[in-house]
DNA sequence: GCCGTTTTCGGCCCGACTGTTTTCAGTCG
């Protein structure tokens, strides 16, 4: 904190010298520009003008809001606004405004014309532009209170499209506004509010994997509500035992996918439930951010990709979804780690193999759990992405500490059979490289394999003592028998695993003893037969 | 108002649920 004081006081000492009293004396900050902004944006909506020019003002707060820079400084360096993702021409010179006057005229004007405080009608539940237009419109209310009032007296049923349910809900809302604002839970709260109805969900029978996703899962600092998936058949009893559940106050909907209650605390959960085959399209959608999803979902459409929560649709056919890997894998993306997922530049970076590093800590845990386990030890491993220029996406110095890495390809599919093979092979010379997995990428019926040189995969393979997997999920079978059979010839070693996504998945492992008998393949010819001893030494390079 | 590996105009994410209607608009996430 001292040095970032210290260095605004330089700053300072700089503008007095180059004589700029203006930008001295406002010093305007990201917050005060991100909420001229969003007030602008409200006020277009409301005033209905053209819905996207409302979602440029609304990207545009989101582009500062990731801004670790001062834009005020950005302006002061020169540098160009327009050049941000989002921002034109247009808004660009506007934030300079802002930043050169500390007001914007534009907004000003609409304040007059319509009345400032009906922005914060937007913030009672329920309310959007549509009806806070037409509560002003009809009864000229421009404050809370004054709605607050209006629904305490019945005014407000009268309007069309609403009725008495409406008017009674922003009875319920704006007493609870202004009792106490917009309730955000800190994490360790909301931990004691999650966990134990998590619990409580996962002991419903039927029900195979129960998440709390949301601003939760990626630790945002407060939690405005709970949202928790379910993966499980759609006659599970899980929604009755959701709405059940001994802390729940009131039932907000309920429908057969989605339920919202409130908890005694007045915090509210929202529960959807989806099919395994959805698991992991939902899980994105309900992790969010909504900025996020949507950056996704753009990225989709570009490669004529429908995204939705029940997964990634070429036309009417589910190309992925039961995995969030999968998911983010059709979009030419490693995965992202849900504390990332923000849409402040976490795409940008992933395209070009640039996530932060996240792993180190799992290792420390793994180490203190090895020690209290006895006649079983816990591997410390992850899977890589050959990145297309046949680099892995973690650093040396993270793999140095791993007992085995497993590499795959999970984008860029299209690549020549000779830029393929030699980005694979190239993969191969790290030294810690360890297991291919899916060697050839193929979904059976789904998608095919990509082209490669198997052969020469297979040979550098013995050179380097790297090993080939043969996934045993049933969708993949990858290596093949034939390839099996060739891994033998050639005296490779390969690996049998599952894939596995939850405990379930482990029970695919027969269908990869299948193709490796198929291929001919002995015990001997198979890692997974060794003891620990014998398998580190075969994991040695 | 922004934007472009189907580009300088014509698009702009998508589905569930509620309340108000009598087939759908509005809101939410």
């Amino acid at each position: 904190m001292v040095s970032v004081i210290g260095s605004l006081d330089f700053g300072f000492v700089c503008d007095l010298e180059l004589g700029i009293w203006n930008l001295l004396n406002m010093r305007v900050h990201n917050s005060d520009i991100e909420a001229i902004l969003g007030a602008v944006a409200d006020l277009l909506e409301i005033k209905g003008d053209n819905p996207f020019r409302v979602r440029a003002y609304r990207n545009a707060v989101r582009t500062i809001q990731g801004l670790s820079q001062s834009v005020a400084d950005l302006v002061r360096q020169g540098q160009d606004l327009s050049e941000l993702p989002g921002l034109g021409k247009d808004l660009a010179g506007k934030i300079r405004e802002i930043v050169e006057t500390g007001t914007l005229p534009l907004l000003a004007e609409m304040q007059s014309e319509m009345s400032a405080g009906l922005t914060d009608l937007l913030k009672v539940p329920g309310l959007g532009p549509k009806r806070v237009a037409a509560l002003h419109r009809e009864l000229g209310i421009t404050t809370v209170a004054e709605l607050a009032r209006a629904a305490e007296e019945g005014r407000v049923h009268d309007i069309e499209g609403f009725g008495k349910k409406t008017e009674q809900r922003i009875l319920e809302e704006t007493a609870k506004l202004q009792q106490r604002g917009a309730q955000r839970l800190g994490l360790v709260v909301a931990e004691q509010i999650a966990e134990p109805l998590a619990a409580y969900l996962r002991q419903v029978p039927g029900v195979q994997e129960v998440v709390v996703a949301g601003s939760y899962r990626r630790q945002k600092e407060t939690v405005g509500d709970l949202d928790i998936l379910a993966v499980c058949r759609k006659d599970n009893p899980i929604m009755e035992r959701f709405i059940g559940y001994e802390d729940v106050r009131q039932v907000v909907s309920q429908g057969e996918t989605r339920s919202t209650v409130l908890l005694r605390s007045g915090f509210q959960v929202d529960l959807r439930v989806v099919p395994e085959v959805s698991y992991g399209a939902a899980l994105m959608y309900f992790t969010g951010s909504k900025e996020h999803n949507i950056a996704i979902r753009k990225i989709g459409q570009a490669k004529k990709l429908k995204i939705n929560e029940y997964g990634a649709f070429r036309g009417e056919k589910r190309v992925a979804g039961r995995t969030e890997e999968e998911v983010y894998a059709k979009l030419g993306l490693p995965f992202i780690e849900p504390e990332l997922r923000e849409d402040r530049g976490e795409i940008e970076a992933a395209r070009k193999g640039r996530l932060p590093r996240q792993v180190q800590e799992q290792g420390r845990e793994i180490d203190h759990t090895n020690k209290g386990l006895k006649g079983f030890t816990v591997l410390k491993a992850t899977e890589l992405d050959i990145l297309e220029d046949g680099s892995l996406d973690l650093p040396d110095e993270v793999l140095r500490e791993l007992d085995l890495t497993v590499c795959s390809v999970h984008y860029k599919f299209n690549l020549s059979l000779k830029q393929q093979t030699d980005r694979i092979l190239k993969a191969m010379e790290n030294p810690h490289f360890r297991i291919l997995a899916h060697p050839t990428g193929r979904l059976i019926g789904a998608r095919e394999p990509y082209p490669v040189d198997m052969e020469e995969i297979m040979k550098a393979a013995q050179r380097n003592g790297c090993i080939l997997e043969v996934n045993a999920h049933p969708e993949r079978l990858d290596l093949n028998d034939i390839h099996c059979k060739m891994a033998k010839d050639l005296g490779v070693k390969v690996v049998l695993s599952t894939d596995a996504h939850r405990l379930n998945d482990f029970d695919y492992m027969r269908f990869g003893i299948g193709q490796a008998r198929r291929g001919w393949l002995e015990p001997d010819d198979v890692i997974n037969t060794r003891n620990l001893k014998d398998l580190r030494k075969l994991l040695k390079r």
